[in-house]
DNA sequence: AGTACCACCTGACGGC
DNA sequence: TGCCGTCAGGTGGTAC
C-alpha cells in the first residue's frame, strides 16, 4: 500500500544505498510498468549515469540522473524497492533492474504491475502536468483550509484525491479520519473551521508518525486503527467493533462510536 | 465538480 | 481437486 509514508521510506532507502554509483546495465523484466518510454530509450537515457538525488511529491518518487533527466517512480498498490548483490536474490516480481558498477543492483518490484515508471524533464514539470495538489506533509494550515473550501462531496474522497492534496490513499485516509474522530461518510461542507483544523493536525500527525516508523504498522502507536483495520476487530480507543463500509467504491474502516462527528 | 463504474493485474481466500 | 466470485490496492477513462 505505497502511500506517502511508504514512498518516503523508499526515498530514504535509495538515498542510503544507491546514490552516486554508475549504472552499468538496465534490465526490463516487464515493459508494462514503463509509461511513455521504451526499453531502449530508458537504457539509452540512464546507462553510465548515476542516481544523484531524490525528491518526493505525494506518492511519486523522483530520481535525478542529470539536469533535465529524471526517473519518476510510482508504486501502484504493490510496488517497492530491493537493493541486493547476489543475482539469485532478485525478487520474483522484479520488473526493472538497475545494476551498478559496484556489483550491486536495485530492483523495482511490483507484483500487480499497476505501478509506473517514466522518464521526465523535472519533478515540477511532472507535478504541473499531472495536476497534483500540494504534498500532504508540505501544505500549511491556510493552504489546506482553502483547498478544502474549494471541494464538495465526501471528506474521504477529498483527502484521497491527488489533485486536491497529494499523498494520501485509502489506508491513511482511514487513520487520519479516525484520529480526527470524523466519520468517513461526512461531507466536506459539514466541517466547520475547528474540525478542519483538527483534520489538518491529524493529517500531519499521522503521516509524520508513519514516516518516522518507516511506514511499518507494527511500530505505530497503540491507538492507531491501521493495525486493526479489519471487520470485527476492536477499536483501540473504546473497544467497539470496527465497521467496514463502502465509501466511494472503497472500503472504509472506522469506529462508529468514536467517529460520530460532525 | 462530483460520483459511479469499469479496467488494469495478481494472488489470497471462502464456498461449493 | 478445482472452479467461481470477491476482495485488495492506485489511477485513469468514460458516462452521467
Amino acid at each position: 500500500m505505497p502511500e506517502l509514508p511508504d514512498v518516503a521510506t523508499f526515498k530514504r532507502y535509495i538515498d542510503a544505498t544507491s546514490l552516486h554509483q554508475q549504472i552499468s546495465q538496465v534490465d526490463v523484466r516487464s515493459d508494462k510498468v514503463l509509461e511513455g518510454v521504451s526499453e531502449s530509450d530508458l537504457k539509452r537515457a540512464v546507462i553510465q549515469l548515476c542516481f544523484e538525488r531524490t525528491l518526493r511529491h505525494g506518492k511519486n518518487l523522483f530520481v535525478e540522473m542529470e539536469p533535465g533527466t529524471w526517473l519518476r517512480l510510482h508504486f501502484g498498490m504493490t510496488g517497492f524497492l530491493q537493493y541486493f548483490k547476489r543475482p539469485e536474490d532478485e525478487h520474483q516480481h522484479s520488473r526493472l533492474l538497475f545494476s551498478f558498477a559496484n556489483g550491486f543492483h536495485i530492483s523495482y518490484v511490483c507484483q500487480r504491475q499497476i505501478g509506473r515508471v517514466s522518464l521526465i524533464k523535472s519533478p515540477d514539470e511532472y507535478i504541473e502536468r499531472a495536476g497534483l495538489g500540494p504534498d500532504a506533509v508540505e501544505v500549511d494550515l491556510e493552504g489546506f483550509k482553502s483547498i478544502m473550501a474549494g471541494t464538495r462531496g465526501g471528506i474521504k474522497s477529498a483527502l484521497m484525491n491527488q489533485e486536491t492534496i497529494a499523498g494520501i490513499g485509502n489506508i491513511y485516509a482511514d487513520e487520519i479520519l479516525f484520529q480526527a474522530r470524523i466519520n468517513p461518510a461526512a461531507g466536506t461542507g459539514q466541517l466547520n473551521d475547528r474540525l478542519l483544523e483538527m483534520l489538518y493536525t491529524s493529517v500531519q500527525e499521522v503521516l509524520n508518525t508513519a514516516i518516522k516508523a518507516n511506514a511499518d504498522p507494527e511500530k505505530f502507536p497503540q491507538n492507531y486503527i491501521i493495525p486493526r483495520r479489519e471487520e470485527g476487530q476492536e477499536c483501540p480507543q473504546c473497544g467497539t467493533k470496527i465497521q467496514r463500509k463502502k465509501i466511494n467504491q472503497r472500503s472504509a474502516y472506522f469506529c462508529p462510536a468514536c467517529q460520530s462527528r460532525p
